[in-house]
DNA sequence: CAAATAGTGTCTCTAAGACAATATCAC
DNA sequence: GTGATATTGTCTTAGAGACACTATTTG
């Protein structure tokens, strides 16, 4: 009868078959676009960070940025320090949207993906992030659901489309699981893992819980308000959604005047919602 | 420059670091308990299915169901596989809970634990399962909130109680993650990782979800309540909840008898919700 | 009959959607 | 003034919680 710490000493993890284990992030921005009337308020675009990839396999296609679960971090440290790689800016938040490790979806061989969603305010893109890397680009989104349950994913960027039908199938516990119908050159298995995180996305964006970290401290509730229709992809009217958020923000006594309109109020967001 | 073909020839995997990979099931199930009087209706107990761990490390204390993950299967297929040769029964339905990946969570080493809570119905473990293994025990679960963020797990058989205290953490999106102040007699960070479970679980039982899976496939409507009584740990008003649960139920024409009181019409879990 | 559960009807309150109306700026 | 957004108020409707009431069985 040996004991614990003789146990421990002999024992060799090696001697099972293990996976590779990597940590693949849909990385969010939403960019607000000038429109050309002085008057008018910018429109919005969801935006996602895609890597083109330099190597087998998949060379050339389009990838979520990602990589190996290394030893010391947990996976969700893994997946904050890829994106941090990648875009040099710290994303807001970051959320845990399914593990993914069908065995033949990897062709080098065993790998399971854990794939996260995460949020990036377009200002911290714009004070530290580097753009200049050509093989790392912000991709339009557009997500749209068809009345079969299938659903088309677009990605552009400048003369670059990427477009991939995927089929939704209800899991368990009323869970949607997407099955890639056609890849749009997408590598991997990675249209559907966008699908699950623009689904998960969505779903937190319901409770008002995503949308804060697309934008900086202070913002107006129209902001906030084109935030949350561009990820639900639906339009409120502005009463409406100014009764829905009260519980979440606090007014600033500061105001943001040269619209062309009515100055709007600046709000932050509620440490405590109730 | 060499081809796809070529570069997945020379690949190796095993160049890399990689951890063990885990699924741990916290399986569920309800058990009707008779009270004295010929009258009144039965009351429910939550029990968790445990392991008593025959070897080291944590030798002698009860854990979790789980296993590694084999070549072949995804992370789900996996923690199906485990619970059925736990229980000699497949549970009606399996729900990711998280992922474990703190490093040092295992004195084994690096190995990181999918977590998943799942289901039985009672009626199932009459039919086939196994409960002779002295080593695998249904506990009656108690998991109470405190009001400082406090939780206190509680789960005992026959003359064994054990009694973990953790502590709810907010992290982004609203979601919570436990941190263990005392395992209680637990192996590993298991649990943290009950917790998770009962959490979740109880998050799917709000929307009338997981509810039907501990019940046979008819069953009276105060049979479902009690069952979502058991889980979220509040009662309903009868009236309330016969409302509520009206849209995902169909009558039977059949009914139970011999109660002491009125007879019940049996239900069943409607296919289409709306 | 008594005790217990099964099942129905209805009142109130709240929250969400629709919509009307006013306020305030830049040009 | 005009065109746009900012902001407030109110009407209606749907759903949840509370509660009163009836129905039916078995010892």
């Amino acid at each position: 009868m040996d004991s614990e710490q003789s146990f421990l000493a002999n024992y060799n993890l090696s001697d099972y078959d293990r996976p590779s284990v990597t940590a693949d992030v849909a990385a969010f921005m939403i960019r607000a676009e000038n429109t050309g009337s002085y008057r008018k308020n910018p429109e919005n675009k969801l935006l996602l960070l895609l890597i083109r990839r330099g190597g087998h396999p998949f060379k050339d296609m389009w990838a979520l940025p990602g990589g190996f679960l290394q030893r010391g971090e947990t996976v969700e440290q893994c997946a904050l320090r890829e994106i941090e790689e990648e875009t040099n800016v710290k994303p807001v938040s970051i959320l845990p949207v399914g593990v993914f490790s069908q065995p033949d979806r990897d062709p080098r061989g065993w790998i399971i993906s854990h794939a996260y969603a995460s949020v990036i305010s377009e200002e911290s893109v714009r004070q530290t992030g580097r753009d200049d890397a050509a093989d790392a680009q912000w991709f339009a989104v557009s997500f749209t659901c068809g009345d079969d349950g299938s659903y088309h994913l677009t990605l552009s960027y400048a003369d670059i489309t990427l477009h991939a039908v995927l089929q939704a199938e209800t899991t368990h516990f009323r869970r949607t699981s997407f099955r890639i119908i056609d890849s749009g050159g997408l590598a991997f298995d990675h249209a559907a893992i966008i699908a699950a995180a623009l689904s998960a996305l969505r779903e937190e964006a319901k409770h008002y819980d995503a949308i804060f970290d697309f934008l900086p401290e202070k913002f107006t509730l129209s902001a906030l308000q084109r935030v949350q229709e561009t990820i639900m992809n639906v339009s409120v009217l502005p009463a409406n959604f100014r009764r829905m958020v009260s519980g979440y923000v606090e007014e600033t006594d500061e105001y943001v005047r040269g619209g062309g309109h009515r100055p709007a109020k600046l709000y932050r967001r509620k440490a405590e919602p109730l």
